[in-house]
DNA sequence: GTGGTCTAGACCACT
DNA sequence: GTGGTCTAGACCACA
């Protein structure tokens, strides 16, 4: 797993770590079922604090990304499907982010065929998305 | 203008006012050229301090969404197309926010159609965004 | 006397105009004795208060740069030789400029030929200034 | 880190912090990675404010002058390469400068000479700069 | 009357 | 213990 933090960004570092999985399993990195290297594996890997590899942990297992077993560590899962919840927020995002993209000159076409790629590099990684 | 405030949010609340009015911008409520309320006016009206609507004004301001004149206050401006640091940037979100749907069980063609959607939303607003 | 002013800029408008006038007289454009507009005509042609055109000469009455006379309007002037005061202004100001310049990566000689191109700039305005 | 603020100045304070560091990175009393002291250390020694001393942090940090990391506080680090706009800036500000100095009786080779002593003087300080 | 600056003091997030 | 955020209230420069 290989995963780059920038400690100059202003992006907490667990937020950094929590995104890099959520990709890595997007992208099909980290497949379902797949065992995450252990807190403190990781934390020396990386060079920072348990707390804070934890804190990151944590939050994926909230969101349902991961589950944590107390005998055999944290291992990539399926969340349930999209709730009414996070569908409001994804589209409250979205819409802060195509403004912004319409703002700096990007337009439609140029935004879905940019979104469309980004679907065609992640389903390259083989992991089975749903369509 | 209507905006909302969510103070328990871990958003900055300099933040959430930037992201409000560059949504406004996006669709239309604020038309280019249309002048903005005073840094105190707005300050009172959303139960805040005036150097946070002042650090959001500055924000909107190095990002070329506003203009502040000295004399007439803060206006909507088109910013300079996008540069490539900026889509890059873009890229990296998308990518972040494309994993996260895939895996809550939004696929492809869920996810372009939301896209589509917005941007006809925003385009609804009579603002002549980039095609 | 052609002068844009940038109402959207940091600088306030006195000084923009002040800077205008002082870079006018450099280039030669406007010449030693040369008369310079009513205080009323220039505003009127900037679009801006009288008060602020007012500020901008006695500045500039102030620096040497023109002299004010109550029967005939402003006129350009040449200051006295520089005398220590400003000397050390200057040593200072070129000190921040030059720190800047170095650290962005612009070196000794690309500087001191961006210098010399401005010297030749100017000089080419026919004005004759000391060598 | 031996910084004078002129509070009597018309140049705001975290201004002329800002460029007082500016001056020190490029004179090489501040080395490339070097510690800044923390914010409430230096606000404190200078007796101003944290939060001006955190506006010209966080101007540096814009300019790429120094970086801040959230667990050791900010160091010093080198800029991108000058861009284009940096350089047209660059030029305008230098035009001022000259214009003035001529008028006030500092020719070509004065002013160069100053120049060169200047780089002279940075150079001094180890800092190996872009020649 | 506008935005810009500054202060003193507080609380929070991050590591 | 670090920087980040926010507040309430003040004074100033600008136009």
């Amino acid at each position: 797993m290989i995963i780059t933090l920038d400690f100059k960004s202003e992006t907490p570092i667990y937020a950094q770590l929590r995104n890099a999985v959520v990709v890595a399993i997007g992208r099909g990195d980290l497949k379902d079922g797949e065992k995450l290297p252990t807190i403190r594996q990781l934390a020396e890997e990386l060079g920072i604090n348990a707390m804070t590899v934890n804190k990151a942990f944590a939050m994926l297992k909230n969101e349902g990304f991961i589950t944590i077993d107390r005998r055999h560590g944290a291992a990539v899962t399926r969340p349930e499907g999209g709730n009414a919840e996070y569908r409001e927020k994804l589209e409250q995002e979205l819409t802060l982010v195509i403004s912004e993209a319409s703002l700096k000159g990007i337009g439609r076409k140029e935004f879905l065929n940019t979104c469309a790629d980004i679907f065609a590099a992640l389903a390259a990684g083989q992991h089975p998305l749903a369509e």
